[in-house]
DNA sequence: GGATATGCTGAGGTTACCTCATTATGAGGC
DNA sequence: GCCTCATAATGAGGTAACCTCAGCATATCC
């Protein structure tokens, strides 16, 4: 699919690399059918260990109830589990199971290659700059 | 709502700048009630007028069955209005109606004072930089 | 011990897409 | 003129990734 028109606006042509990206990272997952959330969950409880469903939605920036969703599908397939906080008894805290830490690592991997491929074709100084960009935007957009 | 961490990848920082900047978009249109990629829809037709269902598929980067869709909606609340292609019978055309445009117009104006409002946030360099790293990203992937 | 706050989840909804099959039409070969 | 093949739009049906609101259990503070 070839680009249709050269006056595009800056968010629609961020909205089109939103959309390759997504496509991209699902092609990508294929081999361990998650989806792009799904991993996104998985990596942050690969690099933080267990956390309450509310933390989970905090690091992935969603509604708790939509880490609720994430964690339901995630324990279906028998990557992470519920446990029970010993302090607190409304809270549930999130684990990986074994299954999930050795497929946390490998998507991890597989990611990683993906992201090489896409932000790889950067230059060091256009990530950096891109980094700072859109951290600018988010703040311009939530402030 | 605080960012979690300071160790957020690329690909991350993209995404919750895309969510951002997607409840902002819909803040804004709220006075019309139409969604995001509607008024994307009336947007492109304001500016390259009627056109074919996959012509219209094709500027928004979308299947052309999506596109159907969009045109379901619009036409639903008045915006636009199929037409017979006296040239070819298979195609219909989609046209803004008169309510269309001026709501298209409108829109248009919100739409530029609320991007204003964020990407003006950016100097010029760095809105330009941004477009060009995004198209750089856009073939990357699609490549 | 009662009011209030917090943590999770059920119920139900929305947006923005998608694929696949179907129907209508056009275009080229013979 | 017919047959085949391509193309245009759409019906049917599905999915991911969110959301809000209400309810229940538990904790905390006075």
């Amino acid at each position: 699919m070839k680009p249709p028109e050269g006056d595009e606006s800056l968010s629609e042509t961020f909205w089109s690399v939103a959309r390759a990206l997504r496509h991209q990272s699902r092609l990508t997952l294929t081999p361990w059918d998650l989806t792009p959330s799904q991993s996104r969950a998985l990596a942050v409880l690969l690099r933080h260990g267990a956390m309450r469903v509310s933390d989970l939605a905090h690091h992935l920036r969603i509604a708790p109830r939509s880490a609720t969703e994430f964690v339901d599908g995630l324990s279906s397939l028998g990557l992470v589990e519920r446990r029970a906080d010993p302090g607190d008894r409304r809270v549930t805290l999130v684990a990986l199971t074994g299954a999930g830490s050795t497929t946390g690592e490998a998507i991890e991997v597989a990611r990683q290659a993906e992201s090489e491929r896409v932000f790889g074709t950067l230059s060091e100084d256009d990530r950096d700059t891109l980094a700072r960009i859109l951290r600018q935007l988010r703040v311009a957009i939530e402030g």
